[in-house]
DNA sequence: GCGCCTGCGTTCCTATAGGATTTGTGCCAT
DNA sequence: ATGGCACAAATCCTATAGGAACGCAGGCGC
């Protein structure tokens, strides 16, 4: 169907050309985490088919390929569903597993910085404090992605494969959270602090100092989620 | 014509049934976990769907899901792999990785245990002593495979979905290595007394002395492994 | 001989069609 | 009024067809 453009010969085609799949792939994926597509939701095939005006074919792919993230749900001939909101032992299970990972990453990484990647996460706790965090989603939807891009930052950064895709799991149900948790931004100030204190120990080079600052971190946001929330 | 019989009104159909690339699906997984396909091997999605006697788009949705467990890997317009052999940084990575899950595994399943769980483990480990570790690999294969569900077990009685599923995506690569790492079964005496040390804490009820007996289990494992395949 | 290109088979990729299943609605019997 | 059945629409699931890209072999020019 798109004709005009039947091949990316064109110059300079990236590296690595993506097919229709990946593009449906990464729609649904930037829906999902921009709140969009909201907890419970049903995802159609055909209905994504026409919205996207692809065929279902391509749609079945994403999803498939999204399922494992944990993020949609499939039910055996009935089709798939945004996952639901966080229960309240779902975040602490989340949280459990951040713990025992998060710091890992940050140690690693530590040792492992290149100077590039001390400039992005520089970059990204920059971003993070001057942010806007206004009421409207619209507003503090920067500050979440610059949150977010911290912490995979050093994911990658730890330079260990596994660990990066145990991370990148996470980090979607981290975002889902941190945009259906109920709760908006109301630990700003103390989570910036955090982040710097994370980064000056990086900064720093001291890996066990990093590894601590990430626990107080992580679990400092366990505690403020858990009192901001305390329902469910 | 009262025929309310739709087509599963067999005695005690599954609580959820399956489609077809759920078959699939599963058919690829063992494959892969026993080594019919072999690391580097082309995974042709017309060539499967002959071999299993459907059509193509089954086996495009399965391998969809299988890429995100770093089985296989896929390259636009050219088709998937299965992923290559370990190289000696790719093991050392994985391993990196397991310490920083297992051991966290090992003392919440510790402090979560059920009567069942342990029963389970208990089994496992005895699968371990009296399995066959011949040459061949039908002869080891219950070795290996009674290996994974112990540390399946542990990562499933630790009662956290989130770790549960980063072990998961782990094992399947820890499993895949077993097979092809080069190395057969030449520490099966050292691995069941570490195996059995784990277990022996998780029945004493002292977490911590799990997390230590799994963690020691673990660079155990990695040290044997270093020395042994010196190779890459 | 070496490099390029041209043709052909294989494979991937997307669209489409049709069967199977679920869900929602309305009617009928109790 | 309530429960159950039948019918209809929407959706999922699988198969199939055809276009597009890749890999390879063979031939041509240098």
């Amino acid at each position: 169907m798109p004709a005009p453009s039947p091949s990316a010969a064109r110059a300079g085609f990236p590296v690595s050309r993506q097919v229709l799949a990946d593009h449906v792939y990464e729609a649904l994926l930037e829906w999902l985490m921009d709140g969009r597509l909201e907890p419970g939701a049903a995802v159609s095939i055909d209905g994504m088919a026409r919205e996207l005006d692809v065929s279902p074919t391509p749609v079945r792919e994403a999803l498939a390929r999204l399922e494992h993230t944990g993020m949609v749900r499939r039910v055996a001939l009935k089709g798939y569903r945004v996952a639901p909101v966080f229960t309240r032992e779902d975040f602490a299970e989340l949280m459990e597993a951040r713990l025992s990972i998060e710091p890992v990453n940050a140690r690693l990484a530590c040792s492992r910085m290149t100077p590039d990647g001390l400039d992005a996460l520089k970059q990204a706790v920059e971003d993070l404090k001057t942010a806007p965090r206004g009421g409207t989603f619209a507003e503090y939807r920067s500050y979440l992605e610059a949150d977010e891009r911290f912490h995979q930052l050093i994911a990658a950064q730890a330079n260990n494969q596994f660990l990066l895709a145990a991370y990148n799991t996470l980090g979607g149900q981290i975002q889902r959270f941190r945009l259906f948790g109920g709760v908006g931004i109301t630990d700003a100030e103390q989570a910036i602090a955090e982040h710097q204190a994370v980064l000056d120990a990086m900064a720093g080079g001291d890996p066990e100092k990093a590894a601590d600052m990430m626990t107080e971190h992580v679990e400092k946001v366990r505690g403020r989620a858990m009192a901001d929330a305390p329902g469910d």
